[in-house]
DNA sequence: CTGAAAGCGCTAACAC
DNA sequence: GTGTTAGCGCTTTCAG
């Protein structure tokens, strides 16, 4: 015995070593099976093509045989790249992001990319985290629909400092330097009120969303479609939420104000069926008393309590053009462009702001 | 110069190279500039016992100046273990689904886990593509809703060939061999049907579910209940769906029948609340003249048109619990249990059957 | 308590 | 076309 130490189970000192039992076949198995080197079953594998036909067809045969599948950890730490992309969205339980995540993922798999999808809870630190996490998993790209603070710095900083691409969705941190690919904030907030304001609603409360930029964005707009409209901003009425939960919450605060607000912006939608169900509670009509609009054209929004009117972002859309912008920046090794991709907000009109009007 | 043939680009012939600006922090990098050994930092990062109280602060003080962050495509290669469990369900629309994700992610995390979600978009095949990815990613273990026929053999059988643990949720496929954890399927179908029958209907219908193992068995209960209570199974009144769009095109070829049916048991919310639209669109009132349950008590369910009925499964409890399962059986490498925690089903009355009874 | 040697399974770059 | 060499960044096993 040549060596007493040898580090692992598997083989003594680079021999051939038959092929333990449960193990997964590797490339160095089908090698020796054929008589060829492990750089030629390589190549038949990621289908170069300077591979004799007759040699190919043998390893393809053979690996066919042998199920084989390539280890990913491996290849990706030779190559230093993983094919693996992060998505990090503040809330599943909201399908304007489960949409987003489909979109990236369709768009991201006939390109050969798998996507990690992590969840923030609308949590900054939280977020932090799992973005490190997944920078240290070695992912080739990052899309974030972050939850940091318009102002944040340090994690972006991070990401740069390692030189992984990535793009913002539906959140836009102050980074002109990242691109970005969701509706304009303030365009939503203002395009929701002025819809409120065109609907006769004089006393318009928003449920206003975090501290991070959709939240700060859409408010912006709500004030300034108010102050467009010669209209008083009550500082009452503007609550904060995040999901459907709070939305309640923060709408039954608004009806106990006096006078009653005559409509109410959620910034989200589930914000805005959350507020409609404390609405109906207190036995006010949608949308004769009240009347409601949310954000984000969720996937149930038209099955809600009262249809919601809410304001469309072509969630799947947003996906995937992120996905086409942060797979060309994963291999055109250029500093990427930073540009802004804005998606035309729309609104759709249900019910729960009065539906669509028969005539003008 | 020794070796004109050098691979890489970054160090020459083994030996030390400064560090490349952008590059990442190595082990390497740490134990040069303190002159100790790799093996010495690596056992500070993994916070091994056996290093010098002295030592082990110099190296940490070293770590946090440069933001050492361990590269776990490596540390996994040569571990042979990731700390990744693959989860895939069937869609991420619906919330039941999103909310099993947040609970295994939960529970999963602090084992210092990281979880992959997949969506198999109610597509056996590409659930089965998923899956092999997943394992050539060397996932550590796998949580499936699958949506494999309750016979299917093949994926299971690579799985288990393979080696990697997993557990099934929510949609039990025949692999006794295999841990699951979900409710009893055909408790479902005869919970919500004898309430609907308690509730005085007669022409119950069903919007049943794709041919997996959670639509066959809640189908089944529901003929069960409807033969235990002398009502005879029409053969026209099941219908076929899988979520809200494919619910709502069901309900209305049910309507179209004469008579139309008293009652709708939705195989899952989704459905159901598709249904209702239906329902309402056709001019019917929900819960007079028809009366609508569901199955999954997802996220928005209360909020619906009609709040909806339904059966709930603890959809977070079984994701803390399968990640519970299949942690242990990750570590404890003896073969799995195989037994399944079965989910009492509970049944949530709300307004779409009539809401709760005053009196008896 | 510390470290040297070997190796995880694969790919990059070059030589034959 | 094919094979060689070196190496990705880390952990394992075992010797000092």
């Amino acid at each position: 015995m040549k060596s007493g130490a040898n580090g692992y189970r598997r083989g003594a000192a680079g021999a051939s070593m038959p092929n333990p039992p449960n193990a997964p076949v590797r490339l160095k198995d089908i090698a020796q099976d054929l008589n060829v080197s492990v750089m030629t079953v390589s190549k038949v594998v990621r289908g170069c093509a300077d591979v004799g036909a007759q040699t190919r067809s043998r390893v393809l045969a053979r690996i066919k045989e042998l199920n084989y599948q390539p280890n990913w950890v491996a290849r990706s730490l030779a190559a230093r790249r993983t094919f693996i992309v992060g998505l990090v969205v503040p809330d599943l339980m909201n399908t304007f992001f489960a949409e987003i995540a489909k979109g990236v993922a369709s768009a991201m798999r006939p390109l050969g990319y798998d996507v990690v999808i992590c969840n923030s809870e609308e949590d900054a630190s939280l977020e932090a985290s799992e973005i490190e996490r997944l920078l240290a998993r070695q992912v080739d790209g990052l899309i974030l629909a972050s939850v940091q603070p318009p102002d944040a710095e340090e994690i972006f900083a991070k990401i740069e400092a390692r030189g992984v691409p990535y793009v913002l969705v539906d959140r836009r941190v102050s980074r002109p330097s990242a691109p970005y690919v969701g509706a304009d904030d303030e365009a939503i907030g203002r395009l929701a009120t002025e819809h409120l304001i065109e609907r006769g609603c004089r006393r318009i409360a928003h449920i206003a969303g975090p501290h991070h930029p959709a939240g700060v964005g859409r408010l912006k707009g709500y004030r300034e479609a108010l102050a467009a409209a010669g209209l008083k901003a009550v500082e009452e009425y503007v609550e904060r939420a995040a999901d459907d939960a709070t939305g309640y919450q923060a709408a039954r605060r608004l009806l106990s104000l006096d006078p009653v607000p005559d409509a109410i912006f959620g910034y989200n939608d589930p914000a805005a069926a959350g507020a409609m169900k404390a609405i109906l509670e207190a036995g006010y009509r949608i949308p004769e008393q009240i009347k409601v609009v949310g954000a984000g054209n969720m996937h149930y929004s038209d099955l809600l309590r009262v249809p919601l009117s809410t304001v469309d972002q072509r969630s799947t859309g947003i996906g995937e053009q992120a996905a086409g912008i942060l797979a060309k920046a994963i291999t055109s090794k250029r500093r990427r462009a930073g540009g802004a991709i804005l998606i035309e907000p729309t609104l759709v009109i249900r019910e729960s702001s009065g539906g669509p009007l028969k005539s003008t």
